[in-house]
DNA sequence: GAACCGGAAATTGCATGCAACGCTGCAAGA
DNA sequence: TCTTGCAGCGTTGCATGCAATTTCCGGTTC
């Protein structure tokens, strides 16, 4: 009787909310209503409450207790915390796959990293952008450690719509190709040290991009309206 | 009609949970079955699902759809990768500690450094572990990034009960206090990648003690007895 | 006009009940 | 003896109902 696939409604509820959430369909700061989602997709509160707390866990929404969840606001100050972050920890991939890839991967590696050459002269950024995403969860899978992966991973997903609009900005492609091209150098080379500060200034470089962005659309209707409201500076301080 | 916190039972079912796991009460490996939980709490299966699904994602239980809930099992490829995890996380904070803690905390981190002197020569693993825990917390909040600062904190929960065993091990203290030291100085010097590599240096210590002990126990009753009785060809099959 | 207060509506937290799934054990057949 | 089918039981997933708390709103007072 159930649906397709073996996963529980609280899994495909998880999945279909952070969708939601990641895309900009539900704007951060929204309420979370439990009876309106269970309505919205036809199954009881229940799993509702199941995905809203997963979700919770993961940062994407913030559940207050006694008091409803709402999709997580990201304040100005929170989004260089999370880009720090992101910053370091991909950095950190960067030198353990520098120590630790094998002769394949380093070969996918250098592939993938040509094939998006022509992707960044097409100037497509989606394109490109799906290929970014793969290109640095290679980096991941080659540090070999599964705890800071999913961490990686985790951190990705949650800066995924900041990141991609910074795609749209012309010539940034081409900045981030060139970029990658010092990362991978110095990955196949082996070069540690090289290759952990080659990805922390790539990534910072995306941070300042994005936030240029931001300071320059300043309540626009750009996808991520990352501003708080008034009196909210809410959470960050989740699990 | 509620207890003392303003908590919900939810929360402090998670944290009770947690803790039983993280002191050992409750063995890796072992069912959480909904219904006994419930009834050792006085609760309904309710909470006691939510708060399973919320350790679920923070990696201390594992969820299985339909089958149930065990103390997640760590085997020692994952075990491995946690303190690899840990280090490089730890020595990210010291290196952005060393950059921008304010005076004040230098001075804090300082006298706790020099307070735990004592308790090293004192020799009272519990005590020595207390302030470890505070040690390495005020490093955490000097790398001023709350999602940087969560994620060590959640990887030492998980991985404190392998780090307080390698405190009974003589002369341990003394050796783990003087590697702090360098640790601090490097810190208060401002010196980034010194703080960064002698802190990397000190977690991998750390794991190469916890490493030793659990090879010389096997079997043994030693607290985390990471095996998993008669019969299951001890672990190395979860997620 | 603003702050305060009390009651009603709305929403969350939790308990309970039912249906479906997974596991165990036994029996029949190869 | 080993495999395979199936029935029974236990457990999980989810729906529903109720109590408690929060929020909203109108009236009152300063």
């Amino acid at each position: 009787m159930d649906e397709r696939s073996g996963l529980t409604r609280t899994e495909r509820l998880a999945a279909e909310i952070a969708d939601a959430i990641v895309t900009g369909a539900l704007e951060p700061g929204s309420r979370l209503d439990e009876q309106a989602l269970a309505e919205r997709y036809g199954v009881s509160r229940t799993p509702v409450r199941e995905a809203l707390r997963q979700l919770g866990t993961s940062g994407l929404v913030e559940v207050r207790p006694r008091r409803g969840a709402v999709v997580a606001q990201v304040t100005p100050e929170q989004l260089a915390e999370l880009f720090v972050a992101m910053a370091e920890i991909e950095a950190t991939c960067a030198r353990l796959a520098a120590q630790s890839m094998s002769p394949l991967e380093r070969r996918r590696l250098d592939a993938l990293h040509d094939a998006m050459a022509d992707l960044a002269r097409g100037g497509d950024p989606a394109a490109y952008a799906r290929a970014n995403t793969a290109f640095h969860g290679t980096i991941y899978a080659g540090a070999h450690n599964a705890v800071l992966s999913d961490f990686a991973l985790g951190l990705r997903r949650r800066l995924q719509p900041y990141r991609e609009a910074q795609f749209r900005v012309s010539g940034r492609l081409a900045r981030s190709h060139a970029e990658h091209g010092v990362v991978v150098a110095a990955i196949l080379a082996g070069q540690a040290a090289e290759a952990h500060a080659a990805m922390l200034r790539h990534v910072t470089l995306v941070e300042n991009s994005v936030e240029g962005l931001l300071g320059r659309e300043a309540g626009e209707e750009g996808r991520p309206s990352h501003d708080a409201g008034p009196g909210s500076r809410s959470g960050m301080r989740n699990a």
